[in-house]
Formats: C-alpha cells, structure tokens, sequence
DNA sequence: TCTGGGGTCCTAGGACCC
DNA sequence: TCTGGGGTCCTAGGACCC
C-alpha cells in the first residue's frame, strides 16, 4: 500500500505556527511584498472558509475578506520545515518520497509488523507531526500512489482515508476525471467530449478506445483508475537532484511598446537569473526566453550556446541575440520571461584576464547584496524597475 | 476561468552526421 | 550527386503540477 501525507496549507500553518498572533486568523501567504498586487500562495483554514484559496489574485482575496492577515512567502522556512518533516518520516520507513514541497509518498510494505496496520502507522505519523511541528496533514492510503493522492484530498484537513478496492465504485462514480493528478484542463476536455466525466466512466472505457484517442496518455489514464502494481517509491535520499532549470519571469500591469522600456525589463531579469545561477554554483549553456503580448501571442525562443554563463550581463547579451535572429519583430509586452538550463557546476578556466576581472566584480557586487539587502547594487539600465517592481 | 510565478516532462519536426 | 536509413541533438510548443 502507499500513503500519502499532504500537509493541510503548509505555508499558512507555518507562519501560524510561528507567530501565534496569526492562529486562528484568516490568512494568506503572497508571493511578492505588494499585498494588492500578487497572487496567493496559501490560505488558512480560516480564510478559505471565507471562500478564499491560493492561485487567487490577492486583491479579490481581499475583496472577499478586508480583514485578512498577509504575510509574504519565505521559501527559506517551507524548505526547511519540509526537510525535517522527510527526516521524521524516514524513521517509519526508509521508502519515503519527496513528491513536492509540501507532499510526501511513504510505501507501508512490510511495516506490519512495527507500526500496525497502515491506518494505525498514518495516526501515529499524524500525531508526530502534529507534536514536532505544530501543524496537520491530511493522509491518504490506497494501492497506488495516484490513488493514496487522490484519498488524502477527500477529508481535508487533518483527514485520513483509506481507499480499499470495495470503496472504489461508489469514489469514482461521484470524482470528476480531473481530480486525478495529472488530467488538467486540456485532458478533461478531451476526456468530456468523449462522454467521460467521472472516473467510474473513465474505469469502464476499454483500454483500446483511450490508447487510440490518446495513445500513451490513453495507456497511462487507464492505468490512473486501476490497482495494478505501482512502481516503488525511490528513496528520499537518492532524490536531491540539482534543479534543472533556473528561471524568472514577470506578467506587467499593462503591455509596453517602448523598446528601450523592454530592454531593460529583461536586463533585470537576466541580473535575476545570473544571481540565481551563481547562488546554485551553476552555469547555464542554454537559454529560453520569451515575450508575450496580453494574447500571448510573441517570441518563444530557445537557444544553447557553446560556452556557459553564470554572468547577468552575458545573459542579457544573449537574449538580444536571440531576439535578432527570431525574424519576428518586439512590438508590444505584458509577459516575459527568462529560463536558464542545460546547468553545470563552473569549472572552465579563465581564459582572459578580462573575464577573470568581470567575474570578480559580479561576485564582489553579490556579496554586498547578500550583505545590505537585495538590489542594493544594481546596473544603471534598472534602476526605474526596481523601485516600481516591488520586491522583484 | 485564467489570473501569477516557479518548475518538469513529452512530442513532433528539422538539422546534421555516418 | 542523389538516394535511404538510423541515430542524436536541438528547438518550439503543449500540458501539467504546486
């Protein structure tokens, strides 16, 4: 059987947790500083009570409830949390999965004879939570992984579910398709012009009809809503794997046409990336932009270079070429973003003294802003965005 | 319903080499 | 020089997740 732990809105239990003025308060965690111009990360029990939840714009959040608490997102502390809570699951079983930052996957195989039956093992998980951390989480168990998520959702918050097969019919027949992980809009489209929309119908599609309507999805979404083996959790340990994209990205409050404007919009957002690269010990060979238009219509383009970057500027140059040679011209911007990948350690040498003086300068320039405060220093070409970005 | 921002994975098609 | 097949790398775009 697998289990799978969900905390019940980590980010808001956290700051409640740490700031008890916070407890039992309508709440919400922002992703940047401006409290009306940012989007909700998490929401406490009490403010989704009030019809408040996260992926919400924070100012309609607000328009529901005047009164909430707004506290801005410090990934530094959810890491954290969620690190120590992977080391107190690991005591109940060596086969623990990190599935997100706020999610865990925990195979019960074998366990029986320590902790119980898996019902009496997830209370006791619950319980230690609870104690070390001051927080809840919602359990679901079931034979596959896919099928334990979908459980640890239908008795939010502090819930526990067990799925056993008996109970599936009467589930499926009342959850949506796109309940499961991993059937988005697009899917669910699809799925409801063939006439399926729960997953009692999806269950009762033949294997063949999906694998023809969408081929290895098709195989897969038959799979989702069976028991058959599931692959085993892959160890905790094993799954500190270095990220493998690095990126930034800004949605404007309107587009802008002026080149010069666009410019330095994704100057700070190569200084953005660069630091990010250089915070990590990376270096990245190859770059995505793009610039979309409110239709999001504009440049989407990739290029890998032959020598690796961790330097903003050098990004920045990049991203020009990569905007002169796309054909398409840069007429109006809402979005745009910058992703780095194909990421390496640094390990080239320094092949001009120039370079060797340039880098010396960027790292000198980051320790003064890790030590003041961020964009303490910054290029002369950003110095109007970083006074109306708020907190980039 | 897509709004935001940070990611991952998959696929199709083109370019290039042997 | 063209034709063919196979493999690999790269890019664009789509879909999905938290």
């Amino acid at each position: 059987m697998f289990m799978h732990i969900d905390m019940d809105a980590f980010f808001a239990s956290i700051e409640q947790m740490v700031n008890p003025n916070l407890k039992g308060k309508p709440l919400i965690v922002g992703g940047r500083q401006n409290r009306m111009h940012t989007v909700v990360c998490a929401a406490s029990y009490e403010a989704k009570a009030l019809g408040v939840d996260s992926g919400m714009f924070s100012s309609d959040a607000f328009k529901l409830c005047p009164n909430l608490e707004f506290v801005v997102a410090d990934s530094a502390k959810y890491i954290y949390t969620s690190e120590k809570i992977g080391e107190l699951l690991i005591k109940f079983s060596p086969q623990v999965e990190r599935f997100s930052v706020d999610e865990f996957v925990l195979e019960t195989k074998g366990l029986k004879q320590i902790f119980g039956k898996p019902e009496e093992m997830a209370l006791e998980i619950k319980g230690k939570i609870k104690a070390s951390f001051g927080i809840t989480c919602s359990i679901g168990i079931a034979k596959t992984r896919l099928l334990a998520k979908l459980a640890s959702k239908l008795n939010k918050p502090d819930g526990l579910v067990i799925l056993n097969e008996k109970d599936l019919p009467k589930l499926f027949k009342n959850t949506p398709v796109e309940k499961l992980c991993g059937v988005g809009q697009s899917l669910k489209l699809r799925l409801n012009s063939l006439g399926i929309e729960t997953c009692w119908q999806l269950f009762s599609t033949p294997k063949e009809i999906l694998f023809e309507r969408f081929g290895k999805v098709g195989l897969w979404l038959y799979e989702a809503v069976r028991t058959n083996e599931d692959v085993p959790v892959s160890l905790l340990e094993a799954q500190n794997e270095p990220a493998k994209s690095i990126g930034h990205s800004y949605t404007l409050p309107y587009e802008l046409s002026q080149k010069q404007a666009i410019f330095s919009w994704i100057r700070l957002l190569s200084e953005m990336v660069g630091r990010r690269l250089r915070e990590q010990n990376l270096e990245a060979k190859t770059l995505y932009l793009y610039l979309h238009n409110s239709k999001h219509q504009g440049i989407s383009r990739q290029k890998t270079f032959s020598l690796s970057t961790f330097d903003g500027f050098e990004i920045y140059l990049r991203c020009l070429f990569i905007i002169k040679n796309s054909q398409k011209s840069l007429k109006r911007v809402r979005c745009l973003g910058i992703s780095a990948s194909n990421l390496f350690p640094p390990e080239r040498p320094y092949l001009f003294a120039s370079q060797d003086r340039r880098e010396a300068l960027i790292f000198s320039l980051d320790k003064i802003n890790n030590k003041f405060g961020d964009w303490m220093i910054f290029p002369a070409s950003v110095t109007s965005l970083i006074s109306s970005k708020n907190n980039p």
